[in-house]
DNA sequence: AATGAATGAGTCTTCATTCAT
DNA sequence: TATGAATGAAGACTCATTCAT
């Protein structure tokens, strides 16, 4: 029997271990859920991301136990992408401005995929992963936080998990909104921020 | 048919028109209903309703045609308190102090009641004894965002349903905290409606 | 007390011993349920017929204890115009044209209402002035066939109760098709009841 | 997925490609639906259905979406045969012989089972499958009244619709009566095909 | 591993009928 | 008598989940 995990699968973020197949299989799913968020169906059917992805529900289900093991898998993929951003906005020169444009990469994806902007403001619950992600973003915007705190542009007392939590406010207001009040309510969010006068 | 409308029911808030008997099933409906959504419960099913409110099934549906409405007649309470709140406090000797309270006590409300908070921050689409009450909160809202604006703790360019939606991401924001935030929280909105530096 | 029965109520076919109201309101029931079926809707939901004669159910229900009540009640009003025409037909000077006519005037009667075609057809089960009106039908009918039987224009063997049905089965015939055919299939069956060849 | 599909299945008026448990289920409420009908039941209540067939609802559901897929396809069977016999009809030597069998025959059918007769008589807004099988039913019929025709015992202006047609009537009239007027009437309606005197 | 048929609890909804007012 | 609110049995339909193939 050969051993399919390794090097370049986990790179990728694939699952170790999956059969070529098992892993196109797993690959669509998530592709299917994807677009279905995008396109606004929160309902995540698993019978229904079955046959748009052109397996059976049994497939859906042996790689994903429930409906919130596929969102978190879909979060998953979002983390990854969102700590990168951190990581490189932590180091830019004006750390104002690094977390405004932090923030507002952020609140685009939150907008994009309500699951993903809950799983971003919740506490906890998570599977490891998904902890373990936030985590590694907590970090770099700690980092960030602090610096601007020392050039004076953020209060103290907010820490990491208020800026994600509010951010997330933010987007469901930018969401009952009309869409178009995406900068301002962002500029409400990062004055708020500052120390009080 | 004898019209049984009248006083003692008009000044409470009940239905004009309606058989005490039916008067009181309705209150018992909503009763019932507000208890599952502090609770927690979002889902209002009809079925279960009645069943805890002690009435047919068929009983629900005719005082409400469908989930919708019955959040709706829910919302209306809380609208019809929160606008008495928001007249007094537009008429408050100063103006921030005024908006901080009538921000305090909504967001009180919101945090009670989901489905409250997700009417306070739509856009329309209700029927017309909502948006009559939606539109008269903003009335009262509007007045005190002038007087603030004039007294410079306000900025241009906010109106009263930008200040709802946001209020509804705060509430947001502090549910998915541990609830001890609402202060700090509310403190950022405050501080971030003001004019930027 | 006083006695509302009486000679002029009984002429008009109004129920004897109805208080005016009462017959005010028989008469909007009846009057409204002519109209559903003749709009094509055949439910008869006794509710709706309540709400559209501006009554209570309770009061339709104290008329016509179930729905066939109202429907029998609707028939003999039919009845009444058909047993008119089918005594002036029976003795018209040609029994065949005679016989055309009235089943032509049947056959209107019958794709208007299908309740009243399927009394029309039915073998008792209805009420005693249901059967009432349709034995006098088939007595002036009977007139009719005989007549036309000694003209040699009808074979032996067929009842009046056949010639009944078979017209039913016609209106079923012209309905189910674009209405088209009404002239066709009442000629087949006519060509259909004379002597075989 | 395996292709159950073939041979055996095909042969039997099964549904191809399916799993020999799922034909089995199909088969199963077919059954009971055609038993239902038989016995005079003609609501079809898919739960019921369910029941008596020992599958679950959704069973039902996945195999016939509403009620009138199931009717349909209950009709399809009786089509079928009746195709063959108006095909085998269509070839007999006398062609009045032919026809008065074949619709002896239907008149058969459409007694047993009053879906399958509304199904005979409507005009079109069927399925596809349905569609086609009346059409090869019709054109069975039509060479059948072409033949009677140029014998001299069908008039001009007949159509094989127009038979369908009249015959349902007749089996309303039949249903109506005791019937024991099933020889009697269907002698007036081919009397009438006739080309009238 | 994959498949998708089957399951059936759970919900929604309608409407004939009753009965308190 | 009239009213119409209330009832709740009944039926339609969905969908998360299991499991035989």
């Amino acid at each position: 029997m050969r051993a399919y995990a390794g090097n370049v699968a986990a790179r990728s973020g694939q699952r170790a271990g999956l059969r070529p197949d098992a892993a196109r299989n797993r690959a669509r799913i998530l592709q299917v859920a994807r677009e279905q968020v995008a396109g606004g169906d929160n309902s995540l059917q698993l019978n229904l991301i079955a046959r748009l992805a052109g397996v059976g529900v049994g497939t859906v289900y042996r790689h994903f136990p429930d409906r919130h093991a596929l969102i978190e898998a879909l979060s998953v993929e979002r983390f990854r992408e969102l700590v990168e951003q951190a990581r490189a906005a932590s180091s830019a020169e004006d750390p104002q401005e690094g977390l405004r444009g932090l923030l507002r990469f952020t609140l685009d994806l939150a907008l994009d995929d309500t699951d993903f902007a809950s799983v971003l403001s919740s506490a906890g619950g998570e599977r490891a992963q998904t902890s373990e992600m936030k985590a590694e973003l907590d970090e770099a915007l700690a980092v960030l936080l602090d610096r601007a705190r020392l050039a004076g542009t953020i209060r103290s007392g907010i820490e990491a998990d208020d800026v994600r939590r509010l951010l997330c406010g933010v987007e469901h207001a930018v969401r009952s909104g009309d869409g178009e009040r995406r900068e301002l309510y962002l500029g409400v969010l990062l004055e708020g921020l500052r120390p009080p006068r």
